[in-house]
DNA sequence: ACGATACAGTAAAACGTTTTACTAAGAATG
DNA sequence: CATTCTTAGTAAAACGTTTTACTGTATCGT
């Protein structure tokens, strides 16, 4: 690897010369000069240090990126987009990290990317207690979370990016009410998550306003590993059974995400049921692979790639600007009709 | 962020002293000494600066790594397993790209990695094409290649990590033809990857083998946007519909992925025809949606954990040891019988 | 009592940048 | 003509580590 010297030696001028073009000062030197040290450039491949940058401006063009499990292919696909723009967009790259939803894995990750002299960070959490990301935002990280309510009293300095998660359940569970399902259920694993009580909160509210609130089940499963991703379908298979073989079992059923239900679905098939004739599900997320599913899968959709602007532009702003205040971002759900929901009769 | 400077100062001794025990070498103090520098650390919640560590000895805790797609769940699968095994063995992080099979994007990202002082990349990337890839290997970077072949003439320096894809591809098709299906049918994007070929030369020697050649029928559709993930998809929903109205219609298909499996069921359901009484479909990748799938979908499986290990591993001996030299690691693919392969009667 | 050996620790250069303050020379101004 | 201003550039310190070569001091064998 070639370095400014051998650069500033070929143009046969000196080093802050070099860096002065290499930073766009180049008002302070002649046109001649600009040409003879950018050809010297190309010339020699040179490519900046950016760890001698860094330890210089403080500064490096990584930002850090948190999710539960990259084999979530919700999380993959809100990964792809935040990456994407990171790269296209302002040229920095992704260090990335699986949490599976573990503190202690999280607050490392907040260790190294301050080692790494890393300033911005998204991550995918929402667990209930957010001390240590708080602590992490403290010690200089800006932080972006996203799916996590700000905790109103709390003056926060972390930014906030979020469906309206309370919304979402409630689409879903309006709609299978809209349908004429009496006797609903929401399904999600135990250990809760700020979303995950947001959903059953938006879910009761809808049971309670169609007058069902005593026959609607919050199905609280097994913890899922906190991976997120094929233990997720695996307890809704499961739970799919649990729920098929209740005396008055639910006809109208919630996935607290997409994953979730494809699972369900799975599972109230296993036990000899149909759907969506004997029993509806939908889904929250609206993965790509709902349309796959047979029958496809009703899911209320949430913007992925707005918020995943919304998020990248935001660390970037306010790593530019420290003074920017943190501030939490709503987004509203839609229903997206398939065919796992039908009318009961 | 306090420095070694500080460490020294509240330990009472020289910073040579404390960068000794930072670096275990402490057989070169007396044991109160590394105790109260131990302290100084701990008190101080010190850590070295990344930085000024890797100017100094140009390695940085980092690796980088390439896939296609995060959104595509197989990919999103890879990627946890080798993050989880290179931070949890070896204190690595990992730096993501999505290269979206794109060459430039590619080159960019090994002159980002090269900058940022990393010296190992683990890239899954399969494009016929691997110039770039060994021009970077030349410029000292530490490349593991997925899901590519070494070219056998050119002595290569690049490890290649792949499963056997002629194998892959003609177990599932051998499945297929046990399951009395003469009319065979291979669908793939077009846009050729060593993969590819080697899938369609495994699908038409087992065809062979069984005198199906004159049936068997390679269908390529358009390029997918090189995404690999919903498009994939998608581009079988659409074959399914193209194969469903042949006039001797394939009755035993395989998808070159599931995505593309599982895109081919939808396709053959939106025509009316019903997997697998009608037609019968196979994958290969096995990722974990294909037992949720409705017939739960066949598929051969590849040998992920066991690959992801390899591969970290052989970043790590190589970054440590440069007189290693590179090779080829074959893994074998394994058919998983499931629901959505059924006799031809 | 002598040099040799081991032990415990330190000074200082180096890694590759950025940036502040400076300079030299010419142009403009009064 | 003397002064100030501008232009085009440079010298050198600093960022936070690692590491090599070094220095004392104590212990040992003879």
């Amino acid at each position: 690897m070639s370095k400014i010297q051998d650069v500033a030696d070929l143009a046969g001028v000196s080093i802050s010369t070099v860096s002065n073009v290499l930073n766009g000062r180049n008002n302070r030197m002649a046109l001649e000069t600009l040409a003879r040290v950018e050809g010297a450039i190309t010339t020699l491949k040179y490519r900046p240090n950016t760890a001698a940058r860094h330890l210089k401006t403080g500064h490096t063009p990584l930002i850090g990126l948190l999710v539960p499990s990259m084999a979530n292919p919700m999380y993959g696909f809100i990964a792809r987009e935040i990456e994407t723009l990171a790269q296209e967009r302002y040229r920095f790259r992704i260090m990335i990290g699986n949490t599976h939803r573990d503190k202690d894995k999280e607050s490392r990750f907040f260790d190294d990317l301050l080692s790494h002299g890393v300033r911005g960070v998204i991550i995918i959490s929402s667990l209930i207690d957010e001390q240590h990301v708080e602590a992490a935002a403290e010690r200089g990280l800006v932080m972006v979370s996203y799916d996590r309510r700000a905790t109103p009293q709390t003056r926060s300095i972390v930014d906030h990016v979020t469906v309206d998660s309370f919304e979402s359940a409630r689409l879903a569970t309006q709609c299978l009410i809209e349908h004429g399902h009496t006797r609903l259920a929401f399904v999600t694993p135990a250990g809760r998550t700020m979303s995950r009580n947001e959903k059953i909160a938006g879910f009761m509210a809808a049971a309670k306003n169609a007058g069902l609130e005593k026959t609607a089940k919050v199905n609280e499963g097994s913890p899922v590993g906190d991976y997120g991703d094929s233990m997720m379908s695996e307890l809704g298979r499961l739970q799919g059974g649990v729920l098929a073989r209740m005396p008055d079992r639910p006809t109208g059923v919630i996935g607290v995400n997409d994953l979730m239900a494809f699972g369900l679905m799975a599972g109230f098939r296993d036990a000899g049921l149909s759907v969506p004739q004997d029993v509806s599900v939908i889904g929250i997320d609206n993965v790509f692979l709902s349309t796959l599913m047979y029958p496809a899968l009703t899911s209320v959709r949430l913007p992925v790639p707005e918020m995943a602007q919304v998020m990248v532009e935001r660390v970037m702003s306010r790593i530019a600007d420290s003074t920017i205040v943190p501030r939490e971002f709503i987004f509203q759900p839609t229903l997206v009709a398939r065919d796992s929901v039908a009318i009961f009769r």
